[in-house]
DNA sequence: CTGCGACTGGAATTTACGTCA
DNA sequence: CATGACGTAAATTCCAGTCGC
């Protein structure tokens, strides 16, 4: 990234732009995990400028030139040389779009602090066009710099979200894109919250699991403590009492709870109790 | 301090395309 | 010329970690 300072050094950033012929969304998507790669073979021209002219694509591609400070900070992970000069090419169509929440109430406005291109077929185009319009009015600070706005979500989103988690927690693109709709959403949106959703629910789990663990490993502790204790207390009642000693060692059995001995032999094994182990409580995850 | 939306970087995977036998 | 195997680039998703409001 460092050719954008000094590489080039013209100061100008190549910005790249879809505008919509698209039924690329619409008509080639198939269900699948992977159906949005579907349109990769018609971006792929616009990424590498010396293997096609532009115009060979399905659809427009906008170029914009502007200065490279008008680039956000965080710049784009999509970046391509150009061919003639081996200069590095940034391509920062969707950094400089912002998302407007469509919805009137929302007074908080996401920022596009870093949208990448391989993000921006993540909108529909309806989106790309209103961010388009809305774009390079606000979502950056008035000094240039980058400070991340971020989104709060409604209750009524929150709540489908959550409602949506619980039915599954991973979305294919389909039920992204349907949620997205529904909630006024970018889909990235969409995609971000429920990442963020796994991730901090397994967090909590992790937790959960510690402490459980903890108690276990405190249990198995106390435990420990008290057969030790158990042990000692035979050594020395075996010691203090030679009258076991002439009894087989394989006859002799102590309840564990009551520490009485019981032997062997036929009389005895009657009223003698029986060493059952105990059932462990730390059962496995 | 905590919650949480958003970002970065990397791994894994799939797909398209070019090359070669 | 058609075909299959193979390598590679591009694109996607997810995750872990982190930032910052």
């Amino acid at each position: 990234m460092g050719c954008l300072d000094d590489g080039c050094s013209t100061g100008l950033v190549l910005g790249l732009g879809l505008t919509p012929l698209t039924d690329l969304e619409s008509s080639t998507s198939k269900p699948g995990d992977y159906s949005n790669r579907l349109i990769r073979p018609q971006i792929k021209p616009s990424l590498k400028f010396d293997h096609k002219p532009l115009t060979s694509t399905s659809f427009e591609l906008s170029l914009s030139l502007v200065l490279s400070s008008e680039t956000y900070s965080h710049g784009s992970r999509q970046k391509t040389m150009d061919g003639e000069k081996g200069c590095e090419v940034s391509i920062v169509a969707h950094d400089l779009l912002l998302y407007r929440q469509a919805s009137p109430d929302q007074s908080a406005v996401s920022s596009f602090s870093s949208g990448r291109v391989k993000r921006e077929r993540d909108l529909g185009c309806e989106d790309i066009e209103v961010e388009r319009i809305s774009s390079r009015v606000s979502d950056e600070d008035e000094d240039g710099t980058n400070a991340r706005k971020k989104l709060r979500l409604t209750k009524e989103q929150s709540a489908l979200l959550e409602e949506s988690f619980k039915q599954h927690s991973n979305l294919n693109p389909k039920q992204k894109e349907a949620l997205a709709r529904q909630l006024n959403l970018r889909p990235r949106q969409v995609e971000v919250w429920f990442q963020n959703r796994r991730a901090r629910t397994k967090l909590k789990q992790t937790e959960v699991d510690f402490e459980f663990l903890k108690k276990c490993c405190e249990a198995l502790t106390d435990e420990n403590r008290r057969l030790q204790k158990e042990l000692q207390e035979l050594k020395a009642l075996k010691l203090a009492q030679p009258f076991y000693m002439h009894m087989p060692a394989a006859t002799l059995t102590m309840c564990p709870s009551c520490e009485r001995i019981g032997g062997g032999g036929d009389g005895a094994s009657k009223s003698s109790f029986s060493m059952v182990p105990k059932p462990h409580f730390y059962n496995t995850l």
